[in-house]
DNA sequence: ATCCGGCAAC
DNA sequence: GTTGCCGGAT
């Protein structure tokens, strides 16, 4: 009843993630991403706004916005004072501006009503308006350095496809599957690098659509990629 | 023309 | 649990 697989991995489960974290971050070392709010030393402030900005949105639409967003609201206090237009003026390429002016808007006066002073656990994280499950795990993996698994849809895709989760999975089997893989990647005391690798890898390797299989690092332990994969014919002349 | 993407509201 | 929010990518 209580699913193994949920809660611990099989050996060989495990033993796959851990080598494909170390495909990962090895991979990330060359091609990773650099973005201003993975900078060291971001306050709480900067990475839970660059996290609302991104939400359904792409990191390169949300890096042309965010230094003149900081530059307008450095604190939560001048964001929560925000004329609600000039907010929206400056979310408007991001798209989904109105909905996160209000978001952003709504939270830095809940923020306030707390003295500035971000919530440190899961239950208070996601209790804050424009916060939820997996804007609360960046937060608690990004400012206060938890070895928190950032199970957006890239690393879903990511591990779906090298694990061949089957698409015959029930929603809440998948979800608890993915949850336990994901926890095992990073459990590393490089979980950050973990997560930030399988991010940018997501999207630059393991699209959603025409993912780069052939040049994949990871394709040898990948259960989609040997699925498409032609199963190496003999060459010609071979006995 | 269709797919992609977190959260809140319904 | 389904729908609406918005643009960009394909």
């Amino acid at each position: 009843m209580s699913g193994g697989v949920t809660c611990e991995l099989v050996a060989w489960a495990a033993a796959r993630v851990d080598w494909l974290r170390e495909g990962l971050l090895g991979w990330f070392e060359r091609f990773g991403r650099c973005f201003p709010w993975r900078e060291p030393g971001r306050s709480a402030y900067e990475v839970t706004v660059a996290e609302i900005l991104l939400q359904r949105t792409t990191a390169a639409q949300v890096a042309q916005v965010y230094p003149d967003f900081l530059r307008r609201y450095p604190a939560w206090d001048s964001l929560a004072r925000a004329t609600p237009a000039e907010l929206e003026g400056v979310l408007r390429p991001l798209g989904l501006w109105r909905q996160k002016a209000r978001a952003l808007q709504r939270l830095a006066r809940s923020l306030e009503e707390r003295h500035g002073l971000m919530p440190e656990t899961r239950r208070e994280l996601e209790r804050l308006p424009g916060i939820g499950p997996y804007t609360a795990s960046a937060v608690l993996a990004v400012v206060y350095g938890q070895a928190e698994p950032l199970l957006d849809a890239n690393l879903a895709r990511l591990l779906g496809r090298c694990f061949g989760l089957s698409q015959t999975l029930s929603r809440s089997s998948r979800r608890r599957l993915l949850q336990a893989l994901a926890l095992h990647l990073v459990r590393d005391e490089r979980s950050l690098q973990v997560n930030w690798a399988a991010l940018d890898f997501g999207t630059l390797v393991c699209r959603p659509r025409r993912p780069l299989c052939p040049c994949c690092p990871l394709r040898s332990a990948c259960a989609y990629a040997l699925l498409l994969e032609p199963p190496a014919t003999p060459s010609a002349g071979a006995p």
